[in-house]
RNA sequence: GCCGAAGUGGCGGAAUGGCAGACGCGCAGGAUUCAAAAUCCUGUAUCCUUUACUGGGUGUGUGGGUUCGACUCCCACCUUCGGCACCA
């Protein structure tokens, strides 16, 4: 009972290789490790065995994947989420291994006559069984006979290596199959002619980190057992390797092989001269996606060949072929669901459903965290029983315990293990010794849950008041980086659930509408090659070889920075202005320590102050795009602001004043209908995102009300509540200049007269056969007639028109006319 | 290799299928100034044409298509950026 519900329960300690970080001094989950290093500061991640706290969020690998769906967020960020979680659906298959020994004469159980899982003369044990047949023959039917009866064992038992497949239509195609170098079975089945060979390949395997595997990934390895498995489907003998391709936290750590339709069987059938087998047949379509190593493309009725013979891979469904007789001829999607559903018949197999997600490594080593409210129970030595006790809930929050040296010492030996003893122990009130958890929490324990908290963050009551849940939640918009794709954005949908399906939140996902900003980037570089030992630049003709040889030897090339009147523009590219042979690269890069191209805010806050910073990065272009920073465009936005400065204050004056030409007077017509036409655009800009267009509105704004000799103040007012949100600071200021007795936060937001956004007058753009030719200045309600009347009257239409005749006039009511003609 | 996004002046970028290049930067010329900074004004895709800021051609990565009309929609390709990468 204990053991069962320690199995379902959220979070769990584990022990299994973990991404151990020196350089941070802790382990990291697998989303925090990319290529091989750290997601924060790139330091080289190790593999090694630790016992870690984990949550079980593989649990919620489905609703996670489903759930996404009805959410509006860009579609890249639920693809990699769909991607990061990698559903897919198969089938569990057992293998019969026996005990392992197989002796007596094995060669015959591949000339046994077995007649697939329902022949027509039933089971196997139908056969005839003597004793000339070797015992884990014998064994295999007997099993059988009991499976079938029994139904499909929840566990494995030690006489089978379970396989998951998602092509269990390929069962037929089965040459040999492969477990993961740390599988549990590999020691039953190694025959002692193999041991020492697959002793050396197990503990290479183990030094491995993640890096090196990926490295080697080109080239596979893997060593025979020496063991043998039998194939349910067809009784036939098959060889049991073992490989680093498969991988342990996978399925079930074990695959059945079909080098004919998996490429990366084929490449290992391939190598070690295993036989490859059709049983797949790609018809006449989808050829395209079979690939033959080292060769031309083929023609479609050759490769389909080649298919046939095993000597090119074939990945893709096509109809089932030498699948015995049941099978031959389905096509796989019909094969996959029969073959399934007889597996599971016979007890043979199930319907499976697997995860690329792995559980989320959730204890961290380092000082900062919070850390668990957990404690162990100590027996009479002072060794853990390894049963625990939790936290009270009035115990809560656990303070992290004053400590003179809390860097990370770079052994995985948790920070808070040396920790004052009157925080780590303490004695229950039934005499138990307890001793601390002292791990800590990943940084993501807080941006979990964080939008919750900051709600209702004075309750001591509750972490969120519901009713105040109800009111706030969901999150209406959300935006962050899309390098959170599947950290904190994957994370905190989790929790929120777990909250969700124990009543704390209302609805299941706790954000409704998701937008990437896009990264800024460092200033654009030019960059160009240059000879290191003659400092000359390296030419276009040069750069193919990459090397020079000189008297001295080969010489390399470095990489050097270009200031932009060093280079000019040369066709396509850039090159360098002095030796137009040379090119150059000009592009920008993500902001780094290491390429020193990274912008410190507070510097550039110094320099111009917030709203300039502010401001200019809604300027640079649009919300979700990856854009570079200029300093150039800051000072830009910053003479802007400098102008609306001076448009309302006396710039004369020695203290700050009203701007004389800013008067409480009544606006003249054009400047309202301005004000109007500026307040729709702004206003539908913010709905829509778009900063960067609603701050160039502003711009011809200004442009506009800086002819004016008199501002009246009703025109400068709202005009200083568009800006406020972009620049609130200098908006403030002129808010009290203007007028303004509070703070313009409590303002709302200023509305247009559709009246006076529409123009009396309007030019329509005259077209002839879709080519601008002419523009007419009309009255805004005149009628198609009048428009097309007009159109004709224009002396470049008349001219155009002559000697042709007008076939069709197309009219865009207050857009356009366009005089189609022959 | 697979998946996704994006390609428009010297640069960042703008344009419900309807005037391509708004707005800003940069650059050039001018004003102001003893001078400079700051500020203000004018011009600024490209080629041809004209006494004329005249008129015309070309032009939104490449090649096709749909349409009266395409930066925008469809097909194929190229390039760049981002993500994943033995997941059976």
């Amino acid at each position: 009972m204990r053991r069962y519900q320690d199995q379902q329960r959220l979070a769990y300690q584990h022990e299994a290789p973990v991404n151990w970080c020196p350089a941070l001094g802790t382990v990291l989950a697998n989303e925090e490790v990319q290529d091989g290093k750290s997601e924060r500061g790139s330091h080289p991640v190790e593999r090694i065995p630790l016992r870690q706290w984990l949550l079980r969020i593989t649990a919620y690998g489905d609703r996670l994947a489903t759930e996404l769906d009805n959410l509006n967020w860009p579609e890249s960020i639920k693809l990699m989420q769909r991607n990061w979680i990698g559903r897919s659906e198969g089938a569990e298959v057992d293998f019969y291994i026996g005990s392992g020994e197989w002796t007596g004469n094995v060669d015959a159980i591949s000339s046994f006559p077995y007649r697939g899982l329902f022949g027509p003369y039933g089971v196997p044990s139908a056969y005839p069984v003597t004793d000339e047949y070797p015992k884990v023959l014998r064994d295999f039917i007997a099993w059988m006979h009991h499976v079938a009866r029994s139904g499909f064992p929840r566990e494995p038992g030690d006489d089978v290596l379970r396989i998951y497949t998602t092509r269990p239509d390929t069962l037929f195609g089965v040459t040999y199959m492969v477990l993961a170098p740390e599988h549990p079975a590999v020691d039953r089945l190694t025959t002692a002619g193999q041991r020492a060979a697959v002793d050396e390949y197990r503990q290479q395997a183990s030094f491995k980190s993640d890096l090196d595997r990926t490295e080697l990934a080109k080239t596979k390895s893997g060593v025979f057992t020496g063991g043998y498995a039998i194939n349910p489907v067809n009784g036939e003998k098959v060889p049991v390797w073992i490989a680093d391709y498969v991988l342990i936290s996978y399925g079930t750590g074990a695959i059945m092989a079909v080098p004919g339709h998996d490429e990366r069987d084929f490449e290992f059938a391939d190598k070690y001269g295993i036989e490859i087998r059709c049983v797949v047949d790609p018809g006449d379509q989808l050829l395209l996606q079979s690939y033959s190593p080292g060769e031309k493309p083929l023609s479609k009725e050759a490769a389909r060949q080649a298919v046939l013979e095993g000597k090119v891979v074939y990945s893709s469904p096509g109809f089932a072929v030498n699948s015995g007789r049941q099978y031959t001829g389905l096509s796989t999607a019909d094969f996959k669901s029969k073959i399934t559903t007889d597996l599971a018949n016979a007890g043979l197999g199930r319907k499976a459903v697997n995860y690329r997600l792995r559980d989320w490594l959730f204890s961290r080593q380092r000082y900062w965290g919070e850390p668990f409210p957990l404690w162990h129970e100590l027996d009479a030595n002072g060794q853990p029983t390894g049963l625990l006790r939790v936290d009270a809930e009035s115990a809560l929050p656990i303070t992290l315990p004053e400590m003179a040296d809390f860097k990370p010492t770079g052994t995985p030996e948790p920070m808070l293990s040396k920790a004052p003893e009157s925080w780590l122990y303490k004695t229950a009130p039934d005499g138990t010794k307890l001793k601390r958890e002292t791990n800590t929490m990943p940084q993501w324990a807080g941006s979990c849950w964080y939008y919750l908290r900051f709600v209702d963050n004075k309750n001591a009551a509750a972490f969120i008041d519901p009713q105040l849940e109800k009111q706030w939640l969901p999150i209406d918009l959300y935006v962050g980086g899309a390098e959170h794709a599947v950290l904190h954005l994957l994370y905190s949908r989790f929790w929120h659930k777990v909250l969700f399906d124990r009543g704390h939140v209302h609805t299941a996902e706790p954000f409704q509408r998701l937008v990437n900003q896009g990264m800024i980037l460092g200033e654009v570089e030019f960059t160009a090659l240059r000879w290191i030992e003659s400092q000359r630049w390296v030419t276009a003709e040069e750069f193919l070889g990459g090397e020079l040889i000189t008297p001295s030897g080969v010489e390399k090339t470095e990489s050097a920075r270009l200031s932009p009147d060093q280079v000019a523009k040369k066709g396509e590219g850039w090159v360098v202005k002095d030796h137009p042979d040379v090119v150059v690269d000009c592009r920008a890069y993500k902001m780094s320590k290491s390429r020193g191209n990274v912008i410190n805010p507070d510097s550039v806050v110094e320099n111009y102050g917030a709203d300039s910073l502010r401001l200019y990065e809604m300027f640079m272009g649009p919300l979700e795009a990856v854009k570079p920073w200029s300093m150039q465009g800051v000072e830009g936005v910053s003479r802007f602001l400098a102008r609306v400065w001076r448009t309302i204050t006396d710039d004369r004056a020695d203290d700050v004043r009203l701007n004389p030409a800013v008067q409480d007077t009544t606006p003249a017509e054009p400047q309202l209908r301005l004000l109007h036409k500026t307040i729709k655009a702004v206003t539908h800009d913010f709905d829509t995102l778009g900063f960067n267009t609603s701050i160039s509105r502003l711009m011809e704004f200004m442009n506009e009300v800086t002819n004016w000799s008199v501002r009246p103040i009703s025109i400068m007012r709202p005009f200083v509540l568009l800006l406020s949100p972009l620049a609130p600071h200098i908006a403030e200021e002129l808010w009290q200049l203007l007028g303004g007795t509070t703070t313009l936060a409590f303002e709302s937001w200023p509305t247009f007269d559709p009246k006076l956004v529409e123009d009396a007058v309007i030019d329509v753009p005259v077209q002839i056969n879709g080519k601008l030719r002419a523009k007419i200045t009309v009255d805004a309600k005149a009628d198609q007639a009048t428009i097309e009347a007009a159109a004709r009257r224009e002396d470049s239409i008349i001219s155009q028109l002559e000697g042709k005749t007008v076939v069709k006039v197309v009219y865009v009511p207050g857009r356009l006319v366009n005089f189609v003609v022959k």
